[in-house]
DNA sequence: GTTGGGAGAATTTTT
DNA sequence: TTCTCCCAAC
């Protein structure tokens, strides 16, 4: 029986999601149900009888393309399976194994992550015989070269295009960035850059791989097209090219991503490069509250440069205007955050009907401190990820190395867990034994053990010994056995040497050992495992909370992306922090943080809190004035209401109320709170996201 | 070469 | 507060 899609989708997502075959463009903005559409338009196509395994659905985040699966796949009872969806990032890395060898990769490659290509270019730097401060920082080299490599443009002109704000010669830096590239080469490894790069190398000149692809996928669609990249979207066109069949679905004003090389111009191009695209437009929104919509559209009108599109609402009834909430400073806002959320949980809504969005991760630190206190459970994105964190990095070391499927940077980093071994003595060992030990032959290992300092042999030796069993026992148990005998010769110690907090970190070890046994063999865990996010685990976490009302979110506005919320708290609109300085100096910067702001906004359903501190403290515990948001200010006050919350709700702080804290009364030159951590959290962690509480 | 203490800096967004 | 870097002592 076939889904009767004129029944569940309007007019415009019909004529979407049952669109013949051909270059298909929709435009859809906010909350117009467009990854619906998407999802119908794989039901229609699976059950028009294109086999699922003929599909490509791509998509930003692994959790987008894992949600639109499923219910592509209850919605035809199974049809799906076979379908091949994921991020562009992780489908090209799908690919990449099928063919490594036509690029002269071994199909077990390493993938680095921002950690490992960190130490890498940090190596680099320093091997070129710089000091520290004689060359810029790593993170500004690797950003320039993956902003060049993101915008296939040629490294060289990418640099005399920012020669303004480089530091250092274009030379100098192109001859560091050469280095880490052919390091990488001979690590076998590749970066997250380099999954799109030679992704895309694979299609454009290898025959049989373009073949395979081109022909087996008769329908690619594509979610959130606008972020797509030049890459990206080359990518995209390369697979299409046999069939035709390309379904983008996208909304210029949501482009937030142009920092890493997104051009929203791709998706007004599209017609141009497809020529005999269908265009439909979805402006009917299925979402928000009129006031809401008005404030969006608004704002965003600010911009230049937009396919005009107006957000029309269907909600007709009379929602509240959004509220704009002015507080004197942090720690005031969290308060008021706090009410807020008993407000809404009092007026019926559900903690995870409730989410608290803002700018950047560290502008949560207020708010999750002040729900921590007030026993409200909240779950936050953080900004590190579960598999990045350095004791999950050590097991996943550890585990390539057993597997034999480690390069030099595994085994190094194992090695410097062990007393008294630091980074020359492993690099020294990784040299003489070539990067690969054979972990089977007791030679092998005797050898690598003459190489370590006296007090690392007797540890290092019990785990040696394990790693000889390793290849003999069964999957998963010898991972768990392995992460015993390592934790009892000598990391466990270290845990308690290095951290505050080691209990918590063999947790996070044993959650880990859960997931890789929940994968087919560790050779497929390893080979993704760069490639899992926060985000994903997320999902699994909430599932295995079971808690019905779930909790209240604390995200990004970039990781809110694609979600909706009855109730939306946007803190932290002042200017530097929402738009962020930073951004504000690229070109371009202004439009792309209010698209952010439209995207913000845009997330709510009923209600809408636009917060906005007039202090803002320093580190050193400074303040100063913070200006509101230019994005509030250029909006009409008819749109909005004001409540204006002033220095006397916050004087509970001020006169050391505020919690349990001890309060003292501080000058305005100190308002960091100086009390120890005594209380323990009330928030949860979210698959690998972790409270990263401040003191 | 390793380790630990102390000084100084620091916060954009993500696959 | 934490992270990173630098320097002196084992």
């Amino acid at each position: 029986m076939k889904t009767d899609l004129a029944a569940l989708l309007n007019p415009e997502q019909f004529e979407a999601a049952t669109a013949p075959d051909g270059p298909l463009l929709v435009l859809a903005a906010a909350g117009t149900g467009k990854t619906r559409t998407l999802v119908y338009r794989v039901v229609h196509l699976l059950e028009r009888g294109v086999p699922a395994g003929r599909i490509l659905l791509l998509t930003f985040t692994n959790r987008a393309a894992r949600e639109m699966l499923e219910r592509a796949q209850s919605a035809t009872l199974g049809l799906a399976g076979g379908l091949w969806g994921g991020t562009f990032h992780s489908v090209a890395n799908r690919m990449l194994r099928l063919h490594a060898r036509a690029l002269g990769f071994p199909p077990d490659f390493a993938i680095l992550d921002a950690d490992d290509q960190r130490s890498l270019m940090g190596r680099v730097i320093k091997d070129l015989g710089y000091k520290p401060k004689e060359f810029p920082k790593r993170e500004v080299v690797l950003s320039l070269l993956s902003g060049a490599v993101n915008r296939n443009v040629p490294v060289a002109d990418w640099l005399e295009r920012r020669a303004a704000t480089l530091d250092e010669t274009p030379e100098k830096l192109l001859e560091a960035m050469d280095r880490y590239q052919a390091a990488k080469r001979d690590m076998h490894a590749m970066d997250f850059d380099d999954l799109l790069v030679n992704g895309l190398r694979l299609l454009r000149e290898n025959d049989e791989a373009r073949e395979r692809f081109q022909e087996r996928f008769l329908h690619v669609l594509v979610d959130e097209y606008q972020d797509t990249n030049a890459l990206q979207s080359e990518f995209v066109d390369v697979l299409g090219a046999r069939h035709g069949n390309v379904s983008v679905v996208g909304d210029d004003f949501q482009c937030i991503y142009s920092w890493r090389g997104s051009e929203y111009r791709n998706i007004m191009d599209f017609p141009e490069r497809h020529p005999g695209t269908r265009i439909v437009k979805l402006e009917r929104n299925y979402r928000s509250k009129k006031p809401i919509l008005d404030l969006a559209n608004a704002s965003i009108a600010h911009n230049p440069e937009q396919f005009p599109k107006t957000l029309r609402p269907t909600r007709e009834e009379k929602g509240a205007l959004p509220r704009l909430v002015e507080v004197s400073d942090g720690r005031a806002q969290a308060a008021r955050v706090v009410e807020l959320v008993r407000e809404n949980l009092a007026a019926g809504y559900r903690p995870d009907q409730i989410a608290v969005l803002y700018r950047a991760h560290y502008n949560a630190v207020d708010a999750q401190l002040a729900l921590a206190r007030a026993g409200v459970k909240y779950a936050i994105t953080s900004g590190t990820g579960f598999y990045e964190m350095a004791h999950v990095k050590d097991v996943v070391s550890l585990l390539r190395v057993a597997e034999g499927t480690g390069d030099g940077l595994s085994l190094a980093r194992v090695l410097r867990l062990l007393p008294a071994v630091g980074e020359a003595t492993a690099d020294k060992i990784v040299r003489k034994v070539d990067g690969l030990p054979d972990p089977e032959s007791e030679t092998s290992r005797e050898a690598l053990a003459e190489a370590l300092p006296p007090r690392a042999r007797v540890p290092w030796s019990k785990l040696g010994e394990e790693l000889g069993r390793y290849g003999h026992k069964a999957f998963p148990e010898r991972v768990g056995d392995l992460v015993d005998v390592f934790l009892d010769a000598f990391y466990r110690e270290r845990l308690r040497k290095d951290y505050e907090n080691p209990d918590e970190r063999e947790n996070d070890i044993r959650e880990l050992l859960a997931d890789i046994a929940g994968h087919e063999s560790a050779k497929a865990f390893l080979s993704d495992v760069a490639l899992l996010t926060n985000l994903d685990r997320e999902a699994a976490a909430k599932a295995a909370a079971g808690d019905a009302g779930g909790t209240v979110l604390l995200s990004t506005v970039h990781q809110a992306k694609g979600l909706e919320w009855p109730v939306v708290i946007l803190i932290w609109l002042c200017e530097g922090v929402f738009p962020s300085a930073r951004a504000l100096e690229d070109r371009g910067g202004d439009d792309e943080e209010r698209r952010l702001f439209y995207v913000a906004a845009t997330r709510a359903k009923d209600r809408l809190y636009l917060l906005h501190p007039t202090l803002r403290t320093m580190p050193d515990g400074g303040c100063f004035r913070a200006e509101t948001s230019r994005f509030l200010k250029e909006i009409p006050t008819t749109l909005y209401e004001r409540e204006s919350v002033g220095l006397d709700s916050a004087d509970d702080w001020w006169s050391g109320g505020f919690g349990a804290r001890g309060g003292r009364k501080a000058p305005v030159s100190r308002l960091g709170p100086a009390g120890e951590p005594s209380w323990r959290p009330g928030g949860i962690r979210v698959g690998g996201v972790r409270l990263n509480l401040p003191f």
